[in-house]
DNA sequence: CTCGCTTACGCGATTCGTAAATATA
DNA sequence: TATATTTACGAATCGCGTAAGCGAG
């Protein structure tokens, strides 16, 4: 199988409490949803990622290191799971576009409606200008 | 549901490629298996990510903002994958401890051998002292 | 005996593939 | 008709919980 956003949710919880029990109990499942979860992880990585005590379980060196990985994981999902950015990602500004009109009349309509779709704080500023006047930019 | 994975593996192979048919192709799975993949994406994020066409789809605004965001699961996701970071997490040194007899005899030892399963590249100095001595630090 | 992790096993949910349905040019 | 997505549905797989099994203190 292959790596799931569940088995890191597991791993990380274990790792932070140090306890599967107490890990289990936080995700609202049962350990032995938590355990098997931790197997497959350490069969998917070829790593053993705890050790096991009679008190709980402690990270071994690669455990701790992929605990570094998972929390990178686990902030970008929780990065796009939370709703759209308003912040960094917008986009405006204002583009100034030079067309002959057969291309302002058939090409260009249903690209305009894509592009404002996709892009809509940008400003397109269209003109018009004979064709042989244009290409020599 | 909670978001998966494979899911966003066949968001980004259906985004990159503009056809559900090319992404499922690449993945080697069927167009049914992506085509409900990324309609449970759009069912948890509560946005539509594609524009269906007679001759593939394109993203949506939301689309275009989503991909992005994937792509950083999918790149914290291989870099947990891949195997163990010899550069730049390595952690080495030396420690130097002072202790009494008793403790060097009796707690230390198990103490030592799971910091060492930890921080193989740490060097541990031991140096025994009188009780008293140690504690006027 | 108690506490904590693991294993066994059955049930319910999810995923996938085959194949039919739909839509556009 | 050719190409592309969606839907229906049965089969295999996966994840979880219950409950029994170990191991250490």
């Amino acid at each position: 199988m292959s790596l799931t956003f569940r088995q890191v949710r597991h791993f990380i919880a274990t790792a932070e409490s140090g306890r599967v029990s107490a890990a289990a109990a936080a995700l609202n499942v049962t350990q032995s949803a938590v355990t098997s979860s931790i197997k497959a992880l350490e069969a998917e990585l070829g790593r053993k990622l705890f050790d096991r005590h009679s008190n709980g379980v402690t990270l071994t060196f690669d455990g701790h290191e992929f605990l570094q990985r998972a929390r990178a994981i686990e902030a970008s999902v929780s990065d796009a799971t939370r709703g759209p950015h308003r912040w960094g990602t917008q986009v405006d500004g204002t583009v100034d576009v030079a067309v002959s009109y057969t291309v302002a009349g058939y090409f260009l309509p249903p690209l305009l409606t894509r592009f404002w779709r996709t892009f809509p704080g940008i400003t397109v500023r269209l003109h018009e200008f004979q064709r042989d006047a244009i290409e020599q930019s």
